[in-house]
DNA sequence: ACCTGAACACCGTTCAAGT
DNA sequence: ACCTGAACACCGTTCAAGT
């Protein structure tokens, strides 16, 4: 927030940039209530006009791609590169979803917004294919699995950002097994400090590996 | 689409309900370019003028609130059941996946909207938590087994329903492996005839069981 | 109770004018 | 090249009037 007023016309220096303007983007996602934001409160947030952003960013899906940029470099920091494909694949699974989980409100846009070219995600992908390969697995097998692990990590990163009573059966008499299993899984979280959704998602990512491990296994070679 | 004109006032028979509603949402949906639809085009596919929806329903979100029964309904219908847990699992996510994919541009919205009360997916959950614990996954663990495989098919069911080139590294040299696979990928959907997205989920989907049933095994008894 | 017609509100985007 | 100020465009929602 800058409280100084600017009269019209180019400043001496350039207050603006396309990162500049896509992290402040992202402070706002992750202070605000709501999903999105507005372009007036970011250019306010900037101690800017909205037109202003326009000489940076082509428009609103711009700014969404640059944050990806921003997540996406912060997965490459995080995950330690390891000799063993599974571990790999865990721990960049584990970043992935860590990386969004932070920010819960760019999932639901990043997922269905396309990959850019220059995007980053590309090289962390040619990294573990060429990983997974070394291991045995095809080229074409490979893709699969990193799609695959990509979707669990998109709608597990969904899940945690979706409303806690997502799924709350509430006060309904007519699906009691159901609900009582909704209840013990939201005690066993508490009693472990953590989200039920981290529940689930270490569940089915172990579960994804031991069986990636194993069909590995039973192949002919 | 109705082509006669009506005048102003109640009409003899009610022309709109919050099911058919939806029902053309809906079909906008699967007909169009892109991934919303415009109150005022599903009022005038209603032959209705946009003010009249309100009658029916508090506003857009509620609309796919309606879809989302729709769907679920669907998903109901095309799950035959199974005495075993696991390929109950299976065919539970294989309809889910097949009643979203078949509608690509209601996913990402779905995913993030919250299930409300009479919803008939809580009937489903109730199904399938019973199942599970007798096969002798306890009920916190059941929760965190459908939450998981939901996610994953709602990750799948995004990829589904992403522009084709969503990862396409396109003309980059910098990702050779990437690339390589990438295409290798392509041409063996192509020779299965089936969308690499297809692919992914069937391969991801196989291990998640393989992995659950073995770590069901493994446990102490 | 349920439709029409007109108005309002919100917000992303454009563009000439200014330095 | 880069900001301001004003206008425009689009679209969801509201509401009085009419039967």
């Amino acid at each position: 927030m800058v409280s100084t007023t600017r009269s019209v016309g180019r400043p001496r220096v350039s207050v603006l940039s396309r990162r500049l303007i896509a992290e402040t983007a992202l402070r706002l996602l992750d202070e605000g209530e709501d999903a999105g934001f507005r372009m007036t409160d970011l250019a306010r947030a900037l101690g800017v006009r909205v037109s202003s952003l326009y000489n940076h960013v082509s428009g609103k899906s711009a700014v969404y791609a640059e944050i990806r940029e921003i997540l996406s470099e912060r997965i490459g920091e995080d995950a330690a590169p390891s000799p063993h494909w599974d571990v790999a694949l865990r721990d960049w699974a584990r970043a992935y979803r860590a990386a969004f989980a932070a920010h819960p409100s760019t999932v639901a846009v990043l997922a269905v917004l396309p990959v850019g070219e220059s995007s980053m995600v590309s090289v962390a992908y040619n990294d573990l294919v060429t990983q997974l390969v070394s291991a045995g697995w095809t080229p074409a097998e490979s893709m699969n699995i990193i799609v695959a692990v990509e979707s669990f990590i998109l709608g597990s990163a969904l899940d945690s950002s979706a409303p806690q009573d997502m799924l709350d059966p509430g006060g309904r008499t007519d699906v009691p097994v159901f609900a009582a299993a909704y209840e013990a899984r939201r005690e066993t979280a508490a009693r472990d400090g953590v989200a039920p959704a981290d529940l689930a998602f270490t569940l089915g990512l172990d579960a994804l590996l031991v069986g990636l491990r194993s069909q590995l296994a039973a192949r002919p070679v």
